[in-house]
DNA sequence: TCTGGGGTCCTAGGACCC
DNA sequence: TCTGGGGTCCTAGGACCC
């Protein structure tokens, strides 16, 4: 009956921020909801949007100018990471009570490994995630989309297809191939804007296109990662759903953008010790040891510099 | 009229060791 | 007088993701 080798899936929250505060105050549903920085303190940016902001255009990473404008009604907040918190750990929760390989994979995505359970349910893939949606949505109101498949990719892809509530099964790489591969390559998990960019370049304009692509030459154009792109382009994934993986971290940073441009190294140490505490209380909470220091800038002009070092 | 903040992984070049 | 080759680590930068 189950014919998929492994049963993987991923489910995204919908507009996850904007979903939270709609959350907590019923009033705000249906509302045009947006979750953004201060542009006072020229972080002005859309961290995420409820539908009806989406409807009339807003976009994640607009500026708050141009949002306002779209929506002048529009109920802004600015982000909550607490309450973000709270819901991602209450659907994580959920989704263990279906399986024990839950995959933290960022605050509002996190895959599920079913191949183990299947035949406890007696039901298909599609019925069970339908389960598990609708037991996500009665306990914190919360909408996603879930994307069922044969490895972590193909369930990433599928749950990208339908938004808001969407639920899509892609039971075969090839089935993969027939819904994909006529799509932009920069739909692909992987592709930003540059590789899009140098792509076209070699005239690859399609996730098919790129999967039919010499592998060779995408190797030794961009090493690693260019064979590593064309796998996903075929929808080639190994890769396991791993409980642990974002329990440890290889890194803890804390960044901030100033409200203006600061001159002079006295005003800028100043701003640099309250970050470094930040980070060193962190790595005290988490119990870490770490042994290279990273320092990032970013100029007026926006430009990043970076300079790092390493203990014995 | 403006562009967050948290991360991940990869690469190239140079230093250094055996 | 000329000068190997493999491996690892460090540093700076750049790509991507949500």
């Amino acid at each position: 009956m189950y014919f998929m080798k492994r049963v993987i899936l991923l489910a995204d929250m919908n507009s996850f921020f904007a979903s939270c505060h709609q959350a907590v105050q019923p009033e705000l549903k249906d509302k045009q909801v947006i979750v953004a920085g201060d542009p006072m303190k020229r972080i002005g940016i859309v961290l995420a949007a409820s539908y009806p902001a989406k409807a009339v255009g807003v976009k994640t990473g607009m500026a708050v100018w141009e949002a306002k404008q779209l929506c002048p009604n529009g109920c802004f907040f600015y982000p909550d990471y607490r309450l973000y918190i709270d819901f991602s750990t209450k659907i994580l929760r959920i989704m263990r009570d279906f399986t024990d390989l839950v995959e933290p994979f960022s605050i509002d995505e996190a895959f599920a490994d079913l191949t183990g359970v299947m035949h406890l349910w007696k039901k298909t893939p599609g019925e069970v995630a339908a389960i598990l949606k609708e037991r996500i949505k009665s306990e914190t109101s919360l909408l996603c989309s879930v994307g069922i498949g044969p490895n972590k990719l193909i369930a990433k892809m599928a749950a990208g297809v339908q938004k808001p509530d969407g639920l899509n099964v892609v039971e075969s790489v090839d089935r993969f191939k027939e819904i994909f591969w006529p799509l932009p390559v920069r739909k692909l998990f992987g592709i930003g804007s540059n590789y899009e960019k140098h792509l076209r370049y070699y005239n690859v304009r399609t996730i098919g296109g790129l999967a039919t692509f010499p592998v060779a030459l995408l190797k030794e154009r961009w090493g690693k990662n260019g064979e590593m792109l064309w796998l996903c382009a075929n929808g080639i994934d190994y890769s396991p759903v791993v409980p642990t993986s974002l329990e440890v971290s290889k890194s803890i940073g804390q960044q901030r953008t100033l409200p203006r441009d600061l001159q002079g190294f006295d005003r800028i140490k100043v701003v640099m010790l309250e970050l470094c505490e930040t980070v060193a209380r962190r790595v005290r909470q988490g119990k870490y040891v770490g042994r290279t220091v990273v320092l990032t800038l970013r100029d007026s002009r926006l430009a990043f510099l970076s300079r790092s070092r390493s203990m014995a």
